[in-house]
Parts: C-alpha cells; sequence; structure tokens
DNA sequence: GTCTATATACGGATAGAC
DNA sequence: GTCTATCCGTATATAGAC
C-alpha cells in the first residue's frame, strides 16, 4: 500500500499540499509548486503525469488521514462512549489548529468530487463501537431514541464548524488567533458535556 | 443603495450567481458565464468591467442576504429565546434546501477573501436581542455561565455543517436528496432542544 | 534525473465594425 | 448596445539536450 517516495517526490508533494490546501486545485498553479518546492516545473510532470494526478494523490493521503484518525477513536473497544467523546474533540481540535485549512480543503473536495473520499470512508462510522454503545444507551432507557445519524452528525458540527467560521467568531470578539484557539481548547471539555446533555433523557 | 440592472445585466448576474456558487471563483471562467447566459462574452466586461468586480458583486448581494435573514430574527423585540431558536432553524434550513450551495460558497470567501463579509457583519450578532436574552438568562441562573460565543457558534454549527457534510450523510445512511432534506426537517425541530438542553442549569 | 525551450491551449479583456 | 476578431498573458504539458 504504502509507495516509497524519492526527495524529490517528497519536495513536490509537500509543497503541493500546503498550497493544494490553501488556495485549492483550481488556484494552484504548477508554477507555484514548482517555485514552492523549489524543483523544476518539467519534473513535475515527470514524476506525477499530471497537475491532477498530483492532486489525487494527496488528496487521498490527507483524506486517509483525517479519517482513520476518527475511526480509531471510535471504534476503541474499551474505552466509554463518553472518554470517545473527549477524545474525539481534544484529537480533532489539536489536528485542525496545526492544519487550520484541511477543514475547507475536505469541504470542497466533498462538494466536487464526493466520490473520492466516499471511498476511503465505508461502515467505518454508523457500524463503530461509538454508535453501538449509543444504541445500547437507548435500549436502556437512558439516551433519547433519535436516529444516530444525528449523535454523529452533532459531534463533527460542534467540532469543524467553529474553525470553518473563524474569520466571523475573530471578528466578532475582537479576538487574536491565539484567543482563538483557546476558545476552540475551551470546547475540547465543553463538547462532550453537550452532547451528553443533548443525547440523555 | 439599490442599483437599477437592464435585462442583459440580470441575465449576466444571474448565471454568473449560478456558476460562482457551484463552482467558485476561479473555476468558473468568463465564457462559461456568457455561454450560461447567453450573451456576447464581450458584454460581460461591457457592464461589468472583469469578471472581477463582477464576482464581488454578486458575493455582496449574496452575503447580505444571507445575514440579514439572521439579523432580522436575532433582533426581533416581541419573540422569546425559545421561538428565536425555532425561527432561526426554519429559515436557514429552508435558505439552504434552496440554494445548497450557499454554504461552501460562503465559507470560501470567508477563507480568501473574509474583509468582504465583515465588512456587512458589523456588530449585528453579538450586541443582538438574542444574546440579551441569553445573557438575562445567566443572570437570573437558569442558563449556565458561559461566553455566548459558544451560543451563538453552536446554533450555527448545529443547522449549516450538516449541509456541508451532505454526502457523507448521505453514503452513510444510503439516503436519497430527499430523505436528507427530511432529515433536515426533522433537525428543525431538534436544534431548538438540544441548544436549551446545552444552555440550560 | 534534471534542465531549457517550446508547443499548445485557454482565459480575460479589448479594438473596432455595425 | 451588441457583435466578431484578436491580442496578450499565463497555464499545463512535453520534446529533447545534457
Amino acid at each position: 500500500m504504502k509507495k516509497e517516495y524519492s526527495d524529490t517526490e517528497i519536495k513536490i508533494k509537500t509543497a503541493a499540499k500546503s498550497l493544494f490546501l490553501e488556495k485549492g486545485y483550481s488556484a494552484t498553479t504548477t508554477r507555484d509548486i514548482s517555485k514552492e518546492s523549489d524543483i523544476n516545473l518539467a519534473l513535475l510532470n515527470y514524476y506525477f503525469t499530471s497537475k491532477k494526478k498530483l492532486f489525487e494523490i494527496i488528496m487521498l493521503e490527507t483524506f486517509y488521514d483525517f479519517i482513520s484518525k476518527m475511526v480509531e477513536v471510535y471504534n476503541d473497544e474499551k474505552s466509554t462512549l463518553e472518554e470517545k467523546l473527549r477524545l474525539t474533540s481534544s484529537k480533532y481540535i489539536d489536528m485542525i489548529i496545526v492544519e487550520p485549512h484541511l477543514p475547507t480543503f475536505v469541504v470542497n473536495e466533498l462538494k466536487n468530487n464526493p466520490s473520492s473520499i466516499l471511498k476511503i470512508l465505508k461502515g467505518q462510522i454508523m457500524e463503530s463501537k461509538l454508535v453501538d454503545q449509543y444504541n445500547d444507551g437507548v435500549k436502556k432507557g437512558i439516551y433519547k431514541r433519535i436516529d444516530p445519524i444525528h449523535f454523529v452528525t452533532n459531534i463533527l458540527s460542534l467540532i469543524v464548524f467553529p474553525f470553518i467560521s473563524s474569520p466571523i467568531i475573530i471578528k466578532m470578539k475582537k479576538f487574536s488567533r491565539k484567543e482563538f484557539n483557546e476558545m476552540m481548547y475551551e470546547r475540547k471539555k465543553l463538547i462532550p458535556e453537550w452532547i451528553l446533555q443533548m443525547i440523555k433523557k
């Protein structure tokens, strides 16, 4: 599965990933990539055939990371539902703070070319341990009987959407970037509590 | 403030809006617009000077609609906090079902050129009647003492994010578009309830 | 594998006729 | 106001020398 990449290929991929994430596919040019990675323009096609091919490789790798981080937590056998909520919030918030362009990148690709993401994402979420635990709680009468899709959706919504709308939040609250991040750290603790309140009877 | 537009201008603007919303700025060409609107390519520049200018006009109008719909509800003097939550959910969900590309469009512009949106958005949210009502509830001891930014953020997150991730939801649940919309109609009722549970002590 | 030079196409914009 | 024809810059991609 894992391919070995040469130094040059890695340089190209690193620069390309950074640019694609920041500006998107159409607005990124092969010249940008060659300049940013400090390699000759012709080498891009030599190694990756075309801009489109290069983009697809990067996109798939990025999504694979993105999703496996989630699936890993969701399917953990030992942790409780509550612990899974805390871990998910914490991991995702950290990940996006490190790579702030990730959400919009995913959002755009999801719109322009959903099939490539959806290929990666099998039944890994709705058949996860987390959803099992939620359904157990419903059976036991401690959680409300609502389609678990809402439960799963709400978790991601509360984590990811604030990043997407960060310029608005920063403006409204006159935040610095650092203060915004602190707000997100606060949410690591708040989101699991909120989700529990939402599902409990 | 409102400018009068000729038939030709309206045809151009309509086509341009549809394309910009669907494909974004970079991926939309002036030739696309001229074909879609069935006007001559040269007329685009004759009326709107440049692609960029045309885009800005459309973007501002779109955001203005988007935000004023929210502000209107948030500042209503008569309704309770709970009613405002219900109205917001309902209006926004309806609006996005009619114009499904709106969220990603806003998200992208927010990233690429935040200042133009932020100009429109003054203090209209954090100084709204809705936030006042929330703060009152805090003072009375019925709502938790949490920065209202979380409150405001959570409302929009739960409404908008599911649309953004609709391809994933549709795949996971094997939904048709119609079934997805029904899920969103369900949320009109659920979101206000959830938000209240989140803020209540 | 890496470079220069270039083929080829496309997109934004305008000149100028009607 | 509307059209055709075209300029010009830029983008992707490749040929071919080293």
